[in-house]
DNA sequence: CCTACCGATCGGTAGG
DNA sequence: CCTACCGATCGGTAGG
C-alpha cells in the first residue's frame, strides 16, 4: 500500500482550493488527502465510537467514495490505530515544546506541574482535539501488538511528570504515593474530556487552577 | 413483552441446579433468565464494547439460543439501558448503606469523604463490577430520553457528595472550587477502572488511601 | 424460550 | 481514487 508510489508535483500541493476540493487530474493519487481522511475518522470515533462509525462515513467526511479509504490504510483498524499514533506523537511534541518555553521561566516543580497540566488539558480539550480522546476511549478495539506501540508512545509522555510529581512529594506538597498519584491525576484530567463543554464550563486556565488547587493545594 | 406473563413456582426456583443451568418445562418463560442475561451482557459490554458485542454473543453466555434475549428486551439498546439503569440503582443503594453503617463513627466531613471514596471504588473495582463501568463507558450508545433518565440517578448519586465537599472547602481542607473538584475527583476515581488490577495494583484500602492524601492531603 | 429466516449494513477487494 | 461487487454478520421477527 505504498502511499508515495506517484508522488505530488509541488505545484499540486499549492494550488490546492480552500472549500470542497474538485478532485483534478493532478491531485490523483498524492498522497495529500491521508490527513483529511485521519481528521475525519479521529472526529467519527470521537463522537459516535469506533465501532459505530463505518468506513463508509468517514469516507463521505471526508468526500471519498466508499472503498477509497482502503487506497491510504489497509483496514479500519489500521486506520484507527493511525489517528492514535498520530495523537500521541503530536500530545509529545508539543508537551516538550510547552516545557522548553516554560524551562526560562519556571524552574520550581509547582511551576512545571502547572505546566505540564495546562498543555495536557490544551491537548485534550483545545481545537482540533479528538485523537488523544480516541486512544483514551477506544483502547479496546485495537489489537495487543497496536496497544503495546502505544503503550511506549504514553511512557513517553510521562517521563516529564515523574521528576516533578517525585519533588512534590519529596518537599511535602504532594501528600500521596507517587505512582498511584500520578495514575489519579491523569484520571482527573482525562475524565474532562467526558465533561468538559467550551461553551458552559470554565477556561482551561480556571480548570487548571482547579486542578493545582485539587492536588496540591495551590495555584503556582 | 410481558416477563411475568407465566409466573414461576417457588419449587422451580428452588430446585435450580448449580451448573448450566437444563431447561426443564417447569422453568418455561419464568422470567428467571433475565438477570442472568443482565450479568452477561454486562460482561461482554465492558470488556469488548457494546457494538462490539452482538446479541448472539450475550444469547451464548446466557446460555440461550440467539433469538432469545429478545424475548426479555426489545432491543439490544434497551438491554444496554438495563444494564445501565440497574448499575446506577445498585450503586445509590450500595452508597446509601455504607453511610448509614459509617454514620454513627464518622460525624466529620474527612470521614466521610473517606466513607464516600471507599464505597466507590468497591462498586467500581469490586466483585461484579461490570454494571457501572459500562454506564461510564458506553454512554454514546443510548438515546437522549434514556441519558436523561441516567442523569437523574447520577444526580441522585451525587447528592451525598455535595455537603461533604462544601464543609471541606469551608474548613479549608479543600482548596479547588468545589464544582470542579467534584467532578476531577469522579474523575481521578472512575478512571480507574481503565487501570486497576487486582493482581497487579494497590489494594482498595491503599487506593483510597492515596486519593484521600491526593484530594485533601490527610488519610482520615 | 427455540427454530428458521429476512433485510440491511458492513469491511474489504478486483480491476481500471 | 472510483465502480461494482461479494461474503459475512448482525439485529430483529414470526410462529410455535
Amino acid at each position: 500500500m505504498p502511499v508515495s508510489s506517484a508522488p505530488a508535483t509541488e505545484a499540486s500541493v499549492a494550488k490546492r482550493p480552500r472549500g470542497r476540493p474538485r478532485k483534478t487530474a493532478a491531485e490523483r493519487d498524492d498522497g495529500n488527502r491521508r490527513p483529511e481522511l485521519l481528521r475525519s475518522a479521529a472526529r467519527l470515533f470521537r463522537h459516535k465510537g469506533f465501532h459505530a462509525t463505518s468506513t463508509r462515513d468517514i469516507a463521505a467526511a471526508a468526500g471519498m467514495q466508499s472503498g477509497s479509504p482502503f487506497y491510504h490504510f489497509k483496514s479500519k483498524g489500521a486506520l484507527l490505530h493511525a489517528v492514535m499514533d498520530e495523537g500521541m506523537r503530536s500530545a509529545i511534541e508539543r508537551q516538550q515544546q510547552a516545557l522548553q518555553r516554560a524551562k526560562s521561566a519556571e524552574t520550581d516543580s509547582v511551576g512545571r506541574l502547572r505546566t505540564l497540566i495546562r498543555n495536557h488539558f490544551d491537548i485534550l480539550l483545545g481545537p482540533g482535539s479528538d485523537f488523544i480522546p480516541v486512544m483514551l476511549y477506544e483502547a479496546r478495539s485495537i489489537t495487543p501488538r497496536q496497544r503495546a506501540a502505544l503503550t511506549e508512545l504514553q511512557g513517553e509522555y510521562e517521563v516529564p511528570w515523574i521528576p516533578v510529581l517525585d519533588a512534590l512529594y519529596r518537599s511535602g506538597q504532594l501528600k500521596a504515593d507517587v505512582k498511584l498519584a500520578r495514575l489519579l491525576i491523569f484520571g482527573a484530567l482525562n475524565w474532562s474530556a467526558q465533561w468538559y463543554d467550551r461553551r458552559k464550563s470554565a477556561t482551561l486556565d480556571e480548570l487548571t487552577d482547579a486542578a493545582m488547587k485539587l492536588f496540591i493545594g495551590e495555584t503556582a
